[in-house]
RNA sequence: GCGGAUAUGGUGAAAUUGGUAGACAUGCUAGACUUAGGAUCUAGUGCCGUGAGGCGUGUGGGUUCGAGUCCCUCUAUCCGCACCA
């Protein structure tokens, strides 16, 4: 019998889903291990090659720990809250719920036909009620907490609430945006109304008015890092700044401990630096300078307070409060023309325009802490009024920016470095010595920065500060198909629904469009379409994408808990997941959000770890490789408009292809030149253009054209398909290569539906099985790494597979195995196999493991193996990567009841590699020369003597005595001359 | 500008601690076989050279008996951040 994927693959799949044979165990002996994909938006599009890439790779990993005796968690589920299924319903009426299933369910057709060792029991869905509660609460835990910088953790409201009523807040040291003091007596005074307002400014999930990123053709406000380039990731639209109220969430309070918590983190140092770089701590001091003639101080952010006596001047924000107050009335109307035009520039066009240097001085003066200098005060756009405190000191030598700002507008450039020349740019090393500062001079940078805020301290114009670029993040969207809040107003303030009545689900309503007014969807909804109603009404706005991927990970361990979100005895017990697999792209949300509930839940001693992912891998993209066809235009002068007009009256369209088209131009016997002429020729034949010349100039164009990959195999086209894809090629004419084949060109870009470039795994499973797919995706190269898809190398994996499986088989087909002790050769390829498997395992190379399996089945082959003991190893050890037909093979090997899935992974015998002789490679000056076998047991001494003994060396040695030679034992000689 | 990654045959790639560069696969060339199959088998295939041999891991330098691997320089491509004080 022949190798029948098609056979055995659908009847294994089936055995595994009855016999629930992957499901995990909470109350086991073994030890743990959590294997988790990064889940699926199920798009209407399906799955294409590129997304089981990462699947596979855990499966296989998630595979072989069974196999080394772990209980192994490995769920799946679905994001299934998210914008297209909500944009189709727009256009065509239908309830997001409805699509979202059908994607979801041919989305699990198409994972089964892998065959992934799932346990679809924990399957998780966002948008499923049962799930969404506890998005929900977990929404309310964090609107009932704020950030204790004292204790370091999120505390429970009331606590803060009862220092307040106690003591007022001066003692209070937490993360906040209040930024007034008042006493017991004040707060007990303050009205309901008044009270909520603070207690907006602590909470770690609040309301606020906050400049949000909008998108008008979204209609709704977006994180971020859900904008590219000044536009929404998700269809590229323009976004704009806008003030509205909105949900936050206080990330900014776990920004030193979501920086910290990366260092014990096995990921990517790349994906460290990208989360790093967005939380962006710098250490620094902030100052306060006094305005001449004024009460008011302006409060800057430095890095660099040891350059403080070389500040010649200072720049606010065009949007500072200050602005306007301090402007002196010469510069009243530059100041407002120059706000003016800063408040036109887009976001975009500032950071576009980074090379212009801008400015306006406002004529009033600050006066230097130190020196009682007078110091200009200047408004830049260069100064962003959201980072620090919206102004800077500005220090020209040891700063860019300042440098170009002071060189443009002539302000004085203070060297304040020694033996350090400025005259042509600034000196932004943070080293050397600080000179002409008076107590900081002689100083090295540290301990100058170290003296000059206990200096700034002591003299009480400032202190000691860190600063984070990290930003708060808004947590509304104006959407209908996200979570909605567990949230009502009444009075105009928000107020939380009870736990019994969660979840609030979603309500009907008539269409997915935001109001006439301009509210969110949910407004539409009627009073009784919500299942609890309080208040004057109920929150319209719904949660971002990312509410409900921030703690899926965890429910897996527990998905059917209808009284916690998750039991705390089976977090302790699946605890962290140790391997994480996923796409990059989620570096800066995702991940960061998925980071920061887990640390709050930690703070609420819900969970017992406070980091959600122990290692991760990323893997690459896999990129489409569009198949492209050269059409040639021919287009002749028309003489009354001087104009090429494309030729419309040749019926057929041609096309060229690749080689032909190359070399038009230079080749002047080449087909495509006289196809052309005779087209020309039909042309002028038929005077249908006849608008006047006797002689007609011709222009001919070659233009590619994108054409289905299903209609190119290997870039050879296959003509018949492409005449029944598509209308305009039915009838076209086909300039071939000599050896009449037609090749097309190639582009690499990502796959998707419009450019005709997506290759599904259910075509390939169909036609090479889901273990030649699985092996193959994993032999395209390293998992990390990004890489264009293409089918040229899968023969050779599936050929592997029928080679193994001629391993067991006589050439009748029949089951053929020896009994016998197994061989001292096959005995050494099968267990150099089991150490180079097990390393390239444990060290994630999936694309050496299936080289190493060919190149041990390659062997076995040579050897004519069907060793009955080594064949059992073999086919445990490819059971991760290829399961069904190992399945199979354990099967005719005699295990009649049960499963690979949990046999014993073969242990690694060293000694059955130990080998009698080496052949030592020799080489000369380093340079490999010749090879001579000798006896390992031979010491470096008696190696060098039989070297310099050999005929061979002697030839290379020319009769002259080496210099000196380095005996590598068991590995090499070189002989320097 | 800052940070990170990558660079090896016609192609995908391998080389884990500095020790035979190009494993494995694909493609190509020649041949065998045949029930013409995305079959199997044999030989060849980094480049130059008839050959001996020479050259060869993006560039240039260095360390070393020995460098794809370590150090320095530069270049190209990709990714992230970007007037962050």
């Amino acid at each position: 019998m022949e190798y029948n994927f098609r056979e055995i693959e659908p009847k294994w799949r089936k055995i595994w889903a009855n016999e629930k044979t992957f499901k995990a165990e909470e109350n086991s002996a073994k030890p743990k291990y959590y294997v988790l994909d990064m889940f699926p938006y199920p798009s209407g599009a399906g799955l294409h090659v590129g997304h089981p890439l990462g699947y596979i790779a855990s499966d296989i990993y998630a595979r072989y720990k069974r196999l080394k005796g772990y209980n192994v968690l490995h769920p799946m589920g679905y994001d299934s809250f998210g914008l297209p299924a909500e944009q189709y319903a727009i256009q065509t009426g239908q309830h997001p719920a409805i699509t979202t299933a059908q994607n979801v369910e041919r989305y699990r057709d198409q994972l089964d036909k892998i065959g992934f060792s799932f346990d679809w029991d924990r399957e998780v869905r966002t948008s499923s009620p049962e799930y969404y509660k506890w998005t929900q609460w977990i929404f309310k835990q964090l609107f009932d907490c704020y950030y204790d910088n004292t204790t370091n953790k999120a505390e429970r409201i009331s606590k803060l609430v009862a220092e307040f009523e106690e003591n007022g807040n001066a003692n209070v040291n937490a993360c906040s945006d209040c930024e007034t003091i008042f006493t017991a007596a004040e707060w007990n005074a303050f009205n309901e109304k008044e009270q909520d307002a603070i207690l907006q400014a602590y909470r770690l999930t609040f309301l606020a008015d906050s400049w949000v990123n909008w998108c008008p053709a979204l209609g709704t406000v977006l994180a971020n890092d859900e904008i590219v380039n000044g536009v929404s990731e998700r269809g590229g639209h323009p976004v704009e700044q806008k003030l509205m109220r909105q949900w936050s969430m206080r990330i900014k309070a776990y920004a030193e401990r979501l920086l910290t918590g990366l260092d014990g983190l096995d990921w990517t140092e790349s994906i460290k630096d990208i989360q790093r770089n967005w939380i962006g701590k710098s250490i620094g001091c902030s100052i306060e300078f006094q305005i001449e003639n004024s009460e008011s101080r302006i409060e800057v952010f430095t890095t660099r307070p040891d350059t403080i006596f070389g500040v010649s001047f200072m720049v606010l924000a065009p949007e500072h409060d200050l602005v306007d107050q301090i402007t002196t009335p010469e510069f009243a109307a530059q100041i407002a023309e120059y706000k003016k035009s800063a408040s036109l520039k887009s976001a975009r066009d500032r950071e576009a325009d980074v090379k212009n240097i801008t400015g306006q001085n406002t004529g009033a003066f600050a006066i230097h802490p130190f020196t009682g200098e007078k110091i200009q005060i200047w408004i830049g756009d260069y100064v962003l009024v959201s980072y620090g405190t919206g102004a800077v000191m500005s220090v020209p030598c040891g700063d860019q920016r300042d440098y170009d700002f002071a060189k443009h507008f002539g302000i004085e450039i203070k060297n304040i470095f020694e033996n350090v020349d400025i005259s042509e740019a600034a000196y932004t090393e943070k080293a050397g010595t600080i000179a002409n500062s008076d107590f900081l001079s002689g100083l090295e940078v540290k301990a100058a920065m170290k003296k000059a805020i206990e200096a700034i301290e002591a003299k009480g114009i400032g202190t000691g500060k860190t600063n984070y670029r990290l930003r708060d993040a808004v947590f509304s969207r104006q959407r209908y198909w996200g979570e909605p809040f567990p949230v009502f107003y009444k009075d105009g303030l928000p107020h939380l629904v009870e736990d019994k009545f969660l979840p609030i689900t979603l309500p009907e309503v008539d269409k997915y469009l935001p109001t006439e007014d301009g509210a969110p969807p949910l407004a539409r909804a009627e009073k009784s379409a919500w299942n609890h109603f309080e208040g004057d009404h109920m929150e319209f706005n719904t949660m971002p994408g990312w509410a409900g991927s921030s703690w899926y990970f965890l429910r897996y361990m527990d998905p059917k808990n209808e009284h916690e979100f998750v039991n705390r005895k089976k977090a302790d017990y699946w605890k962290q997941v140790d391997l994480y697999i996923g796409g990059s792209e989620h570096a800066t949300g995702h991940l960061l959000y998925a980071r920061f509930w887990t640390k709050f839940l930690y703070d609420q001693g819900y969970i017992g770890f406070d980091e959600p992912f122990q290692k991760m891998i990323n893997q690459g993209m896999i990129l489409g490789r569009s198949s492209l066809i050269r059409q040639v235009f021919i287009s002749y002068l028309d003489d009354s408009s001087k104009k090429y007009n494309e030729v419309v009256n040749y019926d057929k369209n041609i096309f060229v292809s690749k080689s032909i088209a190359e070399s038009f131009g230079t080749d002047s016997n080449s087909k495509l030149g006289s196809v052309i002429e005779r087209v020309k020729n039909e042309m002028i034949a038929s005077a249908k253009i006849n608008s006047g010349p006797t002689e007609f100039q011709f222009e001919i164009q070659i233009v590619p054209r994108r054409i289905s990959i299903d209609c190119v195999d290997n870039d050879i086209l296959n003509i018949d398909k492409l005449k029944l894809w598509g209308k305009e090629f039915s009838n076209a004419e086909y300039v071939k290569e000599k050896n009449e084949i037609f090749i097309c060109d190639y582009e690499i870009e990502k796959m998707s539906k419009s450019k005709w470039n997506v290759q599904t795994p259910d075509e390939l499973v169909e036609k090479f099985g889901a273990d030649t797919l699985r092996m193959y995706e994993m032999f395209l190269g390293p998992l990390e790494q990004f890489k264009p898809w293409d089918t040229k190398g899968i023969n050779g994996v599936h050929n592997f597979l029928r080679k193994l499986w001629r391993l067991f088989h006589d050439a009748d087909g029949n089951v053929l195995l020896s009994m016998e002790e197994p061989s001292k050769e096959a005995l050494k390829t099968l267990h150099r196999t089991i150490k180079k498997l097990t390393d390239d395992l444990d060290r994630f190379s999936f694309n050496t493991g299936v080289s190493n399996f060919m190149i041990c089945v390659n062997e076995l082959t040579e050897q004519k193996c069907n060793n009955k003991v080594i064949l059992t190893d073999l086919v445990i050890l490819l059971s991760p990567y290829a399961p069904h037909i190992s399945e199979e093979l354990w099967e005719k090997l005699g295990h009649k009841k049960g499963t690979i899935s949990y046999a014993h992974f073969p242990q690694f015998d060293e000694s059955l590699l130990v080998e009698a002789n080496h052949a030592y490679p020799i080489s000369f000056n380093g340079k490999m020369r010749l090879k001579i076998e000798l006896p390992m047991s031979l010491n470096p001494k008696e190696v060098e003597e039989a070297v310099l003994a050999n005929a061979d060396a002697q030839k290379w040695l020319e009769g002259n005595a080496p210099k000196k030679v380095i005996v590598v034992p068991g590995k090499i000689v070189n002989i320097v001359m």
